[in-house]
DNA sequence: CTATATCTGGAATGATTATTCCAAACAATA
DNA sequence: TATTGTTTGGAATAATCATTCCAGATATAG
């Protein structure tokens, strides 16, 4: 029978993503991975294949914790402004306490490969889909229960409250100031009247 | 006395800024620039010294060029409002008829090099400063003019608009769709009121 | 034409890149 | 305890990286 693994695959995806999330896809050598993650080049190559791949599940295992976080945050609140705003209030605290400024994972992957790298772009396609049908799923819920207005339409706001999370996670980077990213949420928030 | 310098140093530049902005930084090697400037690599060094220092020459020759292009399309309108309202339209025009959806250098580059790189991270808070400067600017106008409210400050909606345009920049990369697009533009421009 | 000062092409360098390979270590079964 | 199949560490490889260097090309000034 074969020798088990001694290594966590959650702890050596949570070193890698945090690199990656650092220094970017290009920025960061399997010999930065291999000295993060405490891991031999042939256990790395072993469990994940190659750097493409092991990025790959990065930015599955990055989603995966932040829709969680997500979820969990706005999991027992009814009213679907609120949970809007929640999220939002909630981004802005862990940008605001994480202190590190790498913004997100999927956003920064956006900006450096969707245009070069296939696979990426429909991961980020696909993450983008993901996230404007909650927003629109939310927007609607709260224009059924009369909480706002029927003025634009679910998707129109999804798609706008998207493009301020993805610009937070930008402008974080820009300009990691607390008022300047408060300003930022509030004004945005304000259409949902 | 000297020869002279045979190839134009701008259009050495605009070749360079489009192969950074399409494979960013990172993923630009001095061999690609040699092959996109058609200059061999003595001439590159010599003309713009190090490849870092190339790339702060096409951010600064880039920021030049999209400054230019603005203040072109809203030169001559009146209205505060209008000019804003023009400024985005003529974005998402730009974005959709480029069909490369590379993005924004200065944007893309804030999520590759911000937190790694010194010279790029003061950069880019200029550049977040300038940006946030003229907003404001036109955001008091607007106010002075009754053409908007006063419910929220100048900055806090001019640093919504800087957030608009990152997010754009972001979100034309992850789904290129004029009606995405639009649909950003008309909700988050509708706090102009 | 000659001299000169700079530019230019391409080879050379040394560091770093991703990836492969193999012998040794190892845990679990028989 | 011997065998087995896998993991593991580190050396080896081949490609690519940024950068340097130098001999020859070239345009101007005298």
């Amino acid at each position: 029978m074969p020798k088990e693994v001694l290594f966590d695959e959650e702890t050596v995806l949570k070193k890698a993503t945090a690199l990656f999330l650092n220094k970017g896809y290009n920025g960061t050598s399997m010999d930065d991975l291999t000295k993060a993650t405490g891991l031999s080049r042939s256990s790395l190559y072993n469990s994940f294949g190659d750097k493409h791949s092991l990025f790959m599940r990065c930015l599955v295992y990055y989603q995966a914790g932040e829709h969680g976080a997500l979820t969990e945050v706005v999991s027992n609140i009814a009213s679907p402004v609120k949970r809007i705003k929640a999220a939002f209030r909630y981004l802005v605290d862990v940008i605001l306490k994480s202190g590190t400024r790498n913004g997100c994972l999927i956003v920064n992957t956006t900006a450096e490969l969707a245009t070069v790298d296939k696979e990426v772009c429909e991961f980020v396609f696909r993450n983008t889909d993901i996230i404007e049908h909650l927003f629109t799923q939310w927007v609607k819920e709260a224009q059924q229960q009369g909480e706002i207005s029927k003025t634009f339409t679910p998707t129109a706001i999804a798609r706008h409250l998207f493009n301020t999370y993805v610009g937070l996670r930008i402008s974080e980077q820009s300009n990691p100031d607390k008022k300047f990213l408060d300003d930022i949420v509030k004004v945005a928030l304000s259409v949902l009247v």
